[in-house]
DNA sequence: TTATGATTGTACCGATCGGTACAACCATCA
DNA sequence: TGATGGTTGTACCGATCGGTACAATCATAA
């Protein structure tokens, strides 16, 4: 549709339309990563997921899986950075935790969604996409604190927490995925909104 | 040595023999699956690791990497059950939270080092090892609970605290270990031990 | 309609995977 | 010393890995 129009456009369209060729294919992408890690998302897994062949694959991705994976990291950090941190540094305090905690959930299917850079930090590929595991959890540590302090929290108080609720995700992700049971997830959520009433 | 002389026992000598040998590869094998997750760790690796050759290895564990890994989790079960859940179910409460944390620090190397039933949780081994992994935590949940319970908590509020403390050790893993820093994990545990006395 | 160039399915590559088979080895015991 | 049986190194298996090459295909522009 837009891609057969977008073949007329002249000059550079091929940019664009490669451009628009990976976006497409990068929710089938970080399904793949999310549920089999990165070595587990073999060639196969992928090419059956996004529908494209190999070739059309090394097309868009030259690099091949280092490339895919770094794209999805990359989608996540944008989307993270646009719909959580940003508010989060930004809007009214109150607001944007609101905002967040109902964002996380969503994201995250109440716990039966892993997350990919979670994934990723424990694993083997640790070393490769490093840079962009430790910016993910940087940021939001830190637009968290910003928030918090925002709402009268001491530097140091803000940070703490700020701390414990992200830590506090990772770890309701593992727990509720380890118990194949949302609710532990549901349930560490909501305690973490309320402490946020208790500690300040 | 022991092994030797474990030669000329006579009858049972073999069963005996096995089960040392494969006593004796678990801490390597463990390392292995810790460092590169279940489908990352190779038999390459492993007879690297371990120092014994394919023939070795599938003598001990004639399941193959299944078993082994296995086993590993059952090594690492038993060892927290008598080294953590135990003294949190039967000792003095103050006594055995305080073990329990330090405890902690050292078998995690201060964060450096990754929870293996962590990473399996959120990996593909998942389904393999879902009864073990679900095993792991719960049985750490309740303990704790039991422990708090006696310390005069609420059974509500036990419970909660407890899922606070095992997912928060889990997440303080992951952050840790993303900010290749393992001053974040034991601040986390340090702010779980202080909360011990803000929370009742 | 034909020429062009982007797109893609598919055959194939060497490497490595987990696992098996088996011959050589070695300490024991008669 | 020679026979025995547990132990192990190594060659090999089919399958699959990520990646490449390339010919067939297709929509477009002349």
């Amino acid at each position: 549709m837009t891609i057969q129009a977008s073949r007329t456009w002249g000059f550079n369209a091929a940019m664009a339309l490669e451009a628009t060729e990976r976006a497409r294919a990068i929710p089938a992408l970080a399904e793949v990563f999310r549920e089999h890690g990165y070595d587990g998302a073999s060639l196969a897994l992928i090419t059956a997921a996004t529908g494209l062949g190999k070739g059309s694959l090394y097309h868009a991705f030259p690099g091949g899986k280092d490339e895919m994976a770094a794209a999805v990291l990359d989608h996540i950090q944008h989307w993270f950075d646009t719909n959580i941190y940003q508010p989060l540094r930004e809007d009214d305090p109150a607001r944007a935790l609101d905002h967040m905690f109902r964002a996380v959930d969503t994201y995250f299917h109440s716990g039966g969604r892993v997350c990919i850079v979670g994934v990723f930090a424990l694993g083997e590929p640790r070393d490769r996409f490093a840079a962009q595991i430790a910016t993910y959890f940087k940021d939001w540590v830190e637009a968290l604190t910003v928030c918090l302090e925002r709402r009268g929290a001491s530097p140091e108080a803000a940070r703490n927490h700020a701390e414990d609720i992200v830590g506090g995700i990772q770890g309701a992700l593992v727990l509720s995925r380890a118990a194949d049971d949302v609710a532990v997830f549901t349930r560490a959520l909501n305690r973490m909104k309320t402490s946020l009433d208790r500690r300040l």
